[in-house]
DNA sequence: AAATGTAACTTAACGGCGTTAAGTTACGAA
DNA sequence: TTCGTAACTTAACGCCGTTAAGTTACATTT
């Protein structure tokens, strides 16, 4: 039943977004009343978090076949890549990921354990980053993991959520959002690692 | 009448979101029928993006005083830290004119006028940019003012609307603001221009 | 000065939403 | 066979955006 519920919701809210899923839509399909939702979910809130919990583990699992590259540089760009693809993919669920304030987390509450890079896309990142570290990759005066990685994130981030956003905004002759990423990616890993030998 | 529908709209707005404006609540609040406003504006939605669009303009007019400056790099500069500085001040703002998808605009609806660099934000990065290019600044390959400007435009926007969306998510350990927004911008600049003499 | 037209409102309602209180059913355990 | 409780339903509350229909007040015209 819960599942029934969860992947029906998730069915709407793939197609229409946020605003798709009422509670009453989701009873309708299943053939229930809205109430019967409210037995198995606290309220609409939970529900949706639930559904973007098991794709923060998606996004994370999308990233493994990444782990076993060497080079860190390529491992950074590949992850980029993948992290777009994964925002374009799923623009719904992206913008309730990273686009939206939730007003508080209740860390207990998730079933993620936070750090493990197989499961938090976050800490896999980082962990790209901790090896460029390690291999003096980075310029002499980055010296943290964290500093580094959220800057990488954000720039990537930038791409992807002015992508959906904005993109059928006449204002902006949008240029092809491949090669936005692109140079997104190449400029970040240019200005943040080392020149020279 | 007009103007107080849009100032109790306007304060309702920046104190609490977008969910805080609501028809009934800013006519109780001037003492009308919900009704009335719908005299002066179409719909609620044309209420918030008259709202936004006055806000468009003050971001234009914030950048005015960079004009002046001569060296396109400290520009650029002042630039990223000004926008970072009005999306921090205004966050409900920025979430609805750059977080939140708008169906579609209407181009003739607007007063604005695009492309003119003091009432168009992102006319005025660019008009930075096309310096920037003129002096041979950027990378050789990098040609295209539009991709160039956009790719600094997310980078920026990349740092403030993930503080705005994650700022009090326990997830991440995040570093101040001010050095994430410092690192986006030096490693955009450093990324982007062209190195050695 | 009276008639008219219309701009600027109000009242009342519609349909939708999230949510909850109270009642019902079905079924497994004692 | 009784009982308890898990899994539901019905009905309602109070919100929301929006609209149809009616009213007022006032400027313009005759």
């Amino acid at each position: 039943m819960r599942a029934l519920i969860l992947d029906t919701a998730r069915e709407m809210f793939a197609a229409d977004g946020y605003e798709a899923v009422t509670m009453r839509r989701i009873a309708e399909r299943i053939e229930y009343s809205p109430t019967a939702i409210y037995f198995h979910f606290k309220d609409k809130d939970a529900l949706i978090r639930e559904l973007c919990e098991h794709d923060f583990l998606v996004l994370a699992q999308k990233f493994a076949s990444i782990a076993r590259i060497a080079d860190p540089v390529e491992k950074l760009r590949r992850t980029g890549h993948l992290y777009v693809q994964f925002g374009l993919e799923n623009p719904n669920h992206y913008r309730v990921m990273f686009m939206t304030p939730h007003p508080k987390i209740d860390p207990a509450g998730s079933a993620l354990r936070h750090g493990n890079p197989e499961e938090d896309a976050y800490a896999f990142l980082k962990s790209i980053v901790a090896q460029g570290i390690e291999q003096e990759l980075f310029r002499r005066e980055l010296r943290d993991v964290e500093l580094i990685t959220q800057t990488i994130w954000a720039g990537v981030h930038g791409v992807i959520s002015l992508q959906i956003a904005k993109h059928n905004d006449q204002w902006v002759e949008w240029w092809p959002l491949e090669d936005r990423a692109d140079l997104m990616i190449d400029t970040l890993i240019d200005g943040l690692t080392r020149k020279g030998k």
